[in-house]
DNA sequence: TGTACATCAGTGAACGCGCGTTCACTGATGTAC
DNA sequence: TGTACATCAGTGAACGCGCGTTCACTGATGTAC
């Protein structure tokens, strides 16, 4: 995974004099991992700048400001969990499967990237942060359009009289709770209850059903 | 609703002199509109102290800082919700019917008081935040073991081999999957898309019925 | 290949600010006599 | 009923701190000749 760009193979850090070459991507990263250590407001300009070795100032080269890099952080989350979804999407097995895959990655980015979500998800952050830019024709980039689209793809066939949308948003709002809950430490766990995954799986399926798929 | 007890009828905010004579409760209701305005982290000492007519330094009389402030806020968030989950739970109707009534009181409960909510699931606060302090005898007041226990009394003759935990998990996850992405502006709305209460509502049919009750 | 120069990424010092918290104090209140 | 007194809720001034942001600058880099 190289996040920075240099025709030579030297990392972000390893800066050779007065320019660091590739500020940008080092600061997007600190803030990506300081705000998955310390959460969204727990993370400081000052800390990213010294983590990444440069004067606080030099952050303005690149971000209006400490909003701006936020929402560079956000932006950049939504773009790695679309791909993710639709990796986990185009794999191998029955429509269904695939479709449940595509639940765990959603579940597996939460928690491993916590950076990544808690910008994207910031409460009151969504008109500055919210996927839109990523749109080329109508698509958002948000994971609810990637949910229309792959039960588009999982059931051909639709769910009679249920609007796609509909189950999408159902499908979405399981996976965001359980992540958040999740993430909070507010998800009861222990011996005799569900890991998250079995959790989502078994919701996923009882959704889908209830909307009358023919599986 | 009158949250300042005193022997005559006079509102907080109306001191007669050095006492404020209710200093405590009027510091938590401001904590709670300042969280519900900007957020956990836009929400100020300084600000909270001045609104109520007081010193900054008067709210240590009262709670050992900032976060035992917060901490208070979630608290008291987890018995208001508990209180009116319960309500809702014991109205008239059918079980299957009050049950629903209960999804719905939650989500009103995150829309109309987003302080409490944003308090009770802040990132990072579950541990000094968690309702643990409610138990009474092994119930904890979090809203996980309400469900349960809603689900006993609706559906007393369980649901064949799927655990009422298990179900319980499912249905609070998606209740707080659509409370906090309609608070953070992300859920998808418009003509044709399905407002919260009726998206919360099929999610349970279907999942309650997807664990095989008997309706 | 070597030199002059324009560009602009990063420096370093400084700023104003508002934060949470502390401390010795003061004066309103309610109780004991 | 009136007075002396103990209590303790709230005062006001001050603190150290770290934050995001600004500004004139410097010097590394790559290009034109």
């Amino acid at each position: 995974m190289r996040h920075w760009q240099r025709s030579d193979d030297r990392p972000p850090d390893d800066r050779r004099g007065y320019h660091h070459g590739n500020l940008k991507e080092a600061l997007i990263e600190a803030a990506r991992g300081f705000i998955a250590e310390r959460g969204l407001f727990g993370f400081t300009l000052v800390d990213a700048a010294k983590l990444v070795g440069v004067t606080p100032a030099a952050l303005y080269r690149h971000f209006r400001g400490r909003d701006a890099l936020v929402a560079e952080v956000a932006f950049r989350g939504f773009t790695q969990l679309a791909e993710r979804l639709a990796r986990a999407l185009s794999g191998s097995g029955a429509p269904l499967e695939r479709f449940t895959r595509m639940g765990e990655a959603y579940l597996d980015f939460a928690e491993k990237e916590p950076g990544y979500y808690a910008a994207m998800f910031a409460a009151g952050a969504a008109e500055a942060v919210r996927p839109a830019r990523a749109a080329p024709e109508g698509r958002t980039g948000s994971p609810f359009d990637l949910l229309v689209e792959a039960l588009e793809r999982t059931f051909p066939d639709g769910f009679g009289s249920v609007d796609r949308r509909f189950l999408a948003l159902e499908v979405w709002a399981l996976s965001h709770g359980i992540a958040t809950l999740a993430a909070s430490g507010h998800l009861p766990a222990g011996p005799g209850l569900p890991a998250k995954h079995e959790l989502l799986r078994a919701g996923v399926l009882a959704l889908v059903h209830g909307a009358g798929a023919k599986k």
